[in-house]
DNA sequence: TGTATATTTCAGTAATTACTGAAAATACAG
DNA sequence: CTGTATTTTCAGTAATTACTGAAATATACA
């Protein structure tokens, strides 16, 4: 990183977003970029990314391009500027909820697709019970999982966070459900 | 991949795994490895790995080390044999959980502690009004998730699966709950 | 249409990561 | 100890991925 005219906290802070964007399917200059608009007040132009970041001007279009790809930029345009601005969304449950999207889109659906197709193979039946167990056992999780997650997505972020914050509180509350209806069929 | 005498089923499995551990921060042998271990009816020990996927024995060495760090994968030894066996547990769940737990280690955790030091930057203060927000945003975001996460973690399993079928449904009883204690309050 | 500005593409190269084979270390039975 | 089976290490190499600069393309508008 030669250049990086950014406060010390901001340098820290994209550093750190380029290290684990390396860890997540992107690269370290798409994870900083990321970085960089993620904590900038107004939308940047690819230069001000190269500014701020040191890297080649292609690099930043490229990486500008997989972040679009990720949906998780957006693209703006100022008035008598033919130049593209980029910034994120300032709800951060939007971007959380891109994230998982894009990531349950890439690795989670076709480990779906891939396990059902396999259930209908020929093969499948005469395989061994392990192995069918293990196939079986792995498409429901994914299911489950899956399914919940549409749930979650569908309520109202205010909600949401009180469902999360609840935890396992929750859990308790359905006992009680539980036991109320219960005592309901017991009647 | 050249040799795999696998079935039709646990071959395309295992490349598929293989491919998406690519993607998780681990390479594609060690993906395979864990997959050919995963469907394998017993344990199964370095040169069963080798033979299975084609590959060097110090690369399945090499893999089996970093599935080890990973804490996905049990070693057990047999009776008058020298040789290291090993397998995955059987039960999904707690694989699940484990490459959660160590995914988190990995990443969610040193993230959050560098966003707690940067906000005790004395820097901190002296930055805009935006940045501090979407840093605060950000830990307060992390901590419900893994604090929902610990309280996840301790429910057994069967309860939690309970819990994940219902999903929105939850919030409907919560609702109830919270009319319940409203009505309680207004006494 | 031409020109200035902005963006994209891409071949070449740099950097990183994965893999191998050979050698070294370890474990253990006799 | 010695010999043998097993695992690990590691230097060298292969493969992959990231990045750059230059050229090509696109866009706006005079």
């Amino acid at each position: 990183m030669p250049d990086m005219n950014l406060s010390s906290i901001h340098q820290k802070f994209v550093i750190h977003f380029g290290e684990m964007g390396a860890r997540w399917g992107m690269n370290r200059t798409v994870g900083q970029i990321y970085a960089v608009l993620f904590l900038s007040t107004e939308a940047l132009c690819a230069d001000d990314l190269v500014a701020a970041l040191g890297v080649s001007r292609s690099n930043v279009s490229m990486g500008l391009k997989e972040l679009q790809a990720w949906q998780l930029v957006r693209l703006q345009h100022r008035p008598n500027d033919r130049r593209e601005f980029f910034s994120t969304p300032s709800d951060l449950w939007e971007i959380v909820r891109t994230l998982i999207d894009q990531r349950k889109a890439r690795e989670i659906d076709p480990t779906l697709t891939l396990l059902r197709e396999l259930q209908l193979e020929p093969d499948f039946e005469q395989s061994d019970e392990h192995t069918q167990q293990r196939i079986q056992q792995t498409t429901d999780m994914i299911e489950l999982f899956t399914k919940w997650y549409d749930d979650m997505r569908a309520i109202d972020v205010e909600r949401l966070e009180q469902l999360l914050k609840l935890g396992a509180t929750a859990q308790k509350v359905l006992d009680i459900k539980d036991k109320v209806s219960k005592a309901g069929r017991q009647k």
